[in-house]
DNA sequence: GGTAATAAATGACTGACAGTCAGTATATAA
DNA sequence: TTATATACTGACTGTCAGTCATTTATTACC
């Protein structure tokens, strides 16, 4: 019975017309200033199917996310895959986030909701879930890039690649999101160009992280 | 005329009951579900009244906000002014801000909203003026204890005070922001303890911004 | 002390929006 | 053709931020 498939095959293209929608919506106006109708509207569908779909506009806005999470977790994945050494393989790793930061800023905005307490009182359990199994991936993905580089023998033993990934990430992601929403102020006020200070930070951290034998093959790149 | 001055005074006094009764609501329950009517009936006045001394939701917000800055603030102050030693002082930098995050989880959280750009829309532009002089007068503290350090040659003269201001004060925020929302998962998926990781992050990033000769008096403490 | 003028406070009301649900349309099966 | 299941609709409900005509309290003046 081909017809079951076909219409399970419609659904999953309804809910991608849907993100689709969403996505554009939710890219120009932000999740507290999208509408629902909006969304219906751009769809070309009532708001009430929207729900069939999606339980609550912040799981829609979920949705959304993932998609940015899927491409940047399919760059890592190719990442973690290539033949490069270890130590390249770090330093693609934080210039694959800028690179991805930098094409595109909307997905990575999103990312931000994430880290809200208030804001996931709102969306479903099943969403929740969803999000967790896929970021975990990803974090694995970034886990196994410096544990590559501790057997290696290039990054310092004393170090667990787990931290070492959290603080490469973490202080990333905060100078990138400060240099999205401050960037202008902070030439203006004090002169500084905040990707130049993101570059100053990744730099500084590695060779923090490095072996002497890291370090050498760091200088010779 | 004294009354003019009485008024003024009592006029001042109703903003900071309105202020404690806004916190008490946001605290418990964030910007989103917190609700005017609410923060009206724990005030005491009419919802009206609220809207006579604060021009939004969002401004009544910040207004709490800003009260958690002034608190930090008021240590920095005290720090900077301090007869430590630039070392310490820089030590006792972050060691003040991770003590606010434990003490004042709640204000803390509250200044990642300052960092969403969808939010700012619906802020008058009396008070982003006046979060915007507030946060550069924070700033210039921090700064200005890295330039000491500087000056005093115990960090490197190749970086910028202020670069090295942002970075150790954005990591610190990531990681205590994380540790805030996600510290559970970190501990139960990977057996790590977000707080620990900080105190690495921000060890391996003071050693690398130290100049040997800070390094030893580092090592002396 | 009474009254006009001014300022402060009120709460019913409006508009906007998330989410619902009884009803309609369309596809499938009998 | 008819019955049943499935997909979709949009008018409706409840909630809430923000407003404003009206009321209440305070001050100024005679």
């Amino acid at each position: 019975m081909g017809i079951e498939e076909r219409k399970e095959r419609e659904k999953e293209h309804r809910k991608e017309e849907i993100l689709n929608a969403a996505q554009k919506v939710f890219f120009d106006k932000g999740l507290p200033t999208a509408t629902m109708d909006e969304i219906a509207e751009a769809a070309e569908l009532s708001k009430g199917t929207l729900y069939l779909y999606y339980k609550s506009k912040e799981d829609l806005y979920l949705g959304v996310m993932m998609r940015g999470m899927q491409t940047l977790y399919t760059e890592y994945e190719r990442l973690a895959a290539s033949p490069d050494s270890p130590l390249r393989k770090i330093i693609k790793l934080s210039e694959l986030y800028i690179a991805f930061f930098t094409t595109n800023r909307n997905f990575f905005r999103m990312f931000h909701f994430l880290q809200m307490p208030q804001f996931h009182k709102q969306v479903s359990k099943e969403m929740q879930q969803y999000c967790g199994v896929e970021t975990r991936r990803l974090w694995d993905l970034v886990i196994g890039i410096m544990k590559q580089g501790m057997e290696a023998g290039i990054l310092r033993s004393d170090l667990d690649p787990t931290e070492i990934g959290i603080i490469l990430w973490s202080s990333s992601s905060a100078l990138m999101m400060r240099g999205d929403t401050e960037g202008d102020r902070w030439k203006e006020r004090f002169n500084i160009d905040l990707s130049h200070t993101l570059e100053v930070s990744n730099r500084l951290f590695l060779n923090a992280i490095l072996t002497d034998k890291g370090r050498k093959e760091f200088a010779a790149l």
